[in-house]
DNA sequence: TGTTAGCACTCATTCTCTTGGAGTGCTAAC
DNA sequence: GTTAGCACTCCAAGAGAATGAGTGCTAACA
């Protein structure tokens, strides 16, 4: 009767070595160089028979009979999930990387002290430098604005038949629309309803003032209630239409960076997806809904979007103020440095929130 | 001694047909096509005799020794330059154009009769359709704003020390900024000051405005005179800030397309510069500075943009209203279709300048 | 004098064949 | 259980050789 095979500590020992020297250098690994590579001290031999072992298991593959190994999706998955905590915990490199972190730390501090006063502008920033130094393509989702209070609201006539209507929401985010009336609207009417809308709608969400703002506000519009209908419609649908997911990407060419992903086919399909932006809304949603473990890694098929089916997708749910939530995701090959990326998202997750809050109270924005 | 060669009209027939077919195939074309081609009825030999003419003089050159001959950036030229004309002017294929061209119409009236409010998102889906229709990449650019007019501006107290200034220029570009006062503010203060800005700025342009605008305002301020300068001056610098180019592209992916641009080097670059929009400023300056010829056509080196001297570039500008000037651009192979990316660019040309009058004047903001 | 047929020549492309090397799997010995 | 040794597989890189598209040149023709 055959013995079962298992995954003793000597093959994650093995499967851990194959995979870093893979991340390493991008080309299969064989047994000698694990042979020699680890303070294991077995021979390549012994290494084969384990190699052998760990690809039963399905951990490892081979690309071809004559080639070494290299990690499946399921071994980077055991790779990710259980052995990346231990090499963090390690203390070799730990120098190089403290270095490295400030440097990026300091960098990111750079662009939040910069008088940046538009969210857009700053998360902008934030992909591309995201993008700059880990090497990878990034992507940001603006704060979801329907869970977000409204601050401050103002309309007023711009011409004729047209007012300007400006929302602010918290975090200063400030969105508008010009709305179409038909009726006519003297300043006092304006004045009117400004103090209405403020009084009535601020504080609440957008997704709140969605649901009833109308029969909350027909109680209270009185005299101008036809007046107010109308304008009340035309802001319902501004806040509707302001409500989608605004997205930046940064870094898309860095996939040129890996061979294994820039094929015509491949970067094309990639780099469309990065273009039209909207096909990412799939990897947010998955991504927030896993949120509650912090970072998110998606490897290969794990992936939501389909042409990233080929690469590795690690994500972070960034707070700028209560509610402000948005997500950032760094898309690189399978072999990515898993590590680095996660660290450093977690600092771009802290400079974020807390860089933000700290300009929103010392008023230099 | 010699006989001179010159560029006769059997030459240029033979060019023709060259850049012609070469522009379908992509392939270098040799003199036995062209013979057939054509309706000189003329020996591939003959043929052979003028190419090696039409290459001394320049028009052509060779890939290597037994290759058919492909249009030099020369060729191209004296194609764009004159020949594209005559052709448009024949009414080959004239029942098929004006189909594509109706089809095109429809599409774009399409997205303008939809209810697009911004101008932004107006302009990035032009470059969408743009991109689909001739399947080259494109870029537009924003209207210039500081020639463009203010037509109503507002200030308002957002929460304590913050005033969010909310600008109208002409076309009902909305731009605001939040600004930071030390000093206190009543409503009864920023009324006035209310007053006093749309009083003495509207009508004039950013440009004007940042000029003139301290002297200009000291006069008026009055009593408050203090609380003014603050804000004006956060104002001037919102103004300047808010005036740099906005640039929306698209169709990054379709150089994929054509295998003389895909390799990885030359894509990446390409879509690198699309990516990083800002590079592409120096094409828009050059293009708006050759303004007067409508259409600007670069071929290869022409290229304002370093990184595009394998490609050609077609731009127009784009008209508003008064003043508000952008540019489009499509950028694509030396052997694209310059006559039909002409034509749409015309297109486009006039249905963005038109719709977006419509647009004011019918009130369907 | 312009045009053409014919031929030798060039050169990219494609194919096959070979070789080298990296790496494996298996077996037998320790 | 571990290891040395060996046969085997298969990719990658390189060398010819064949193919064919296309040219340039020359000599003959109208």
């Amino acid at each position: 009767m055959e013995k079962e095979v298992v995954l003793d500590e000597r093959k994650m020992k093995i499967l851990q070595a194959i995979i870093k020297n893979y991340l390493e250098t991008g080309e299969p690994v064989g047994s000698r160089t694990i042979s020699k590579y680890t303070d294991l001290n077995l021979s390549s031999a012994t290494i084969r028979n384990e190699m052998a072992d760990l690809e039963e298991l399905g951990y490892i593959v081979q690309p071809h009979t004559s080639a070494g190994r290299i990690p499946s999706d399921k071994g980077y998955r055991l790779y990710v999930d259980n052995m990346m905590l231990e090499r963090e915990a390690s203390l070799l490199n730990q120098e190089a990387k403290l270095a490295d972190r400030e440097k990026e730390i300091d960098e990111m501090k750079e662009f939040l002290t910069e008088k940046v006063d538009k969210v857009e502008t700053l998360l902008q920033n934030m992909a591309k430098m995201l993008a700059n130094n880990t090497n990878y393509a990034t992507m940001i989702s603006g704060p979801h604005l329907h869970k977000n209070k409204l601050k401050f609201i103002q309309l007023s006539e711009v011409e004729d038949g047209k007012v300007l209507c400006v929302m602010v929401l918290e975090g200063n985010i400030i969105k508008n629309k010009i709305i179409a009336i038909d009726e006519e609207l003297d300043n006092e009417g304006i004045l009117k309803l400004n103090i209405l809308f403020n009084s009535t709608l601020n504080g609440l969400t957008l997704e709140e003032i969605n649901l009833g703002i109308i029969s909350r506000m027909n109680m209270q519009a009185g005299k101008q209630l036809n007046l107010a209908r109308n304008v009340l419609e035309a802001v319902a649908e501004a806040i509707t239409s302001e409500d989608d997911l605004q997205i930046y990407t940064s870094g898309a060419t860095n996939i040129f960076k890996y061979p294994e992903l820039s094929d015509s086919q491949r970067a094309s399909e990639l780099i469309n997806t990065l273009e039209e932006k909207q096909l990412l809304t799939n990897l947010i949603t998955d991504s927030e809904s896993e949120e509650e473990k912090g970072i998110q890694i998606y490897i290969g098929n794990e992936t939501p979007v389909k042409t990233m089916k080929d690469c590795s997708v690690v994500t972070a749910t960034y707070e700028l103020e209560d509610g402000l939530k948005g997500t950032i995701g760094v898309i690189g090959p399978k072999r990515m440095d898993y590590e680095k990326v996660v660290e450093t998202l977690k600092n771009v997750k802290n400079q974020l929130s807390h860089a933000y809050k700290k300009e929103d109270t010392d008023g230099d924005l």
